[in-house]
Parts: C-alpha cells; structure tokens; sequence
DNA sequence: CTCGTGACTTACG
DNA sequence: ACGTAAGCCACGA
C-alpha cells in the first residue's frame, strides 16, 4: 500500500528525533506547514514503519506521552522511553521541555 | 463531494 | 484544576 505524501514527511522528521530525546506533535504539524496536530496523530498512529520510526518519542505539548498502537496513555511507550533516557512520572514527561527537540 | 473519527491543542466556564 | 467545546486536518466510508 502506497504512502501519501503527508505520511512520508511526518515518518522523515519522526525518524530524525535522537535517541533520549522527544518531540511533540505540535512541532512535527509546524514544521510541515499545517496547525493540526490531529493530524500528525493519525499518521503515526497508521505508522507501517514501526518501530523504523520511534513514534514513541513524539508526545503531546503538554508534557503527557499521547498515545501508542492504538491507546491512550499506553505503558509501552512510557516503558520505551525510560529505556532511552526520558523519565516518565505517573503518564508525565519528566524535564519535559529539557528533552523535547525542537524541529525549525 | 459530505460525514464521522481521532496517538491533538487551546479556550472557556 | 477539571471537563467540555471548538478548531484543526488526514483518512476511510
């Protein structure tokens, strides 16, 4: 099944985040030109490259984890991101803007 | 084309 | 602080 083009740029910057470091949905809808964060959700969540691309170091502006593979507030993710560095308090980023990578 | 849904964000009461 | 509403945009029906 063939990406569209939206897709291949959200999985491009997504790929692009260092390991121990996030960013936020927000950030990845800016730096595609549109103010929908909604709908760099949507191409992670149908994200066929997984794990190629960490979707799990995207969270939300304010400082939850979002989801992952299909649910909110997923342990998983949580998990994933300790194991790379980023402290995760109770669904909370810990030192979230410290470890949030910015994309402009 | 329209409509509903969603791993979001901000504003308001 | 908390829940809800509205705005946002891609995607599938």
């Amino acid at each position: 099944m063939p990406l569209t083009h939206f897709q291949k740029k959200v999985y491009s910057l997504t790929k692009k985040i260092p390991k121990g470091k996030i960013t936020t949905y927000a950030e990845i809808a800016k730096a595609l030109g549109i103010r929908s964060a909604q709908a760099v959700g949507t191409a992670l969540k149908r994200n066929p490259f997984a794990p190629g691309v960490p979707c799990h170091r995207v969270v939300r502006s304010d400082g939850r984890i979002g989801g992952y593979a299909g649910k909110m507030d997923n342990p998983k993710k949580a998990q994933l991101l300790r194991e790379e560095g980023v402290g995760i308090k109770d669904g909370n980023v810990e030192d979230f803007e410290k470890k949030l990578k910015r994309l402009c």
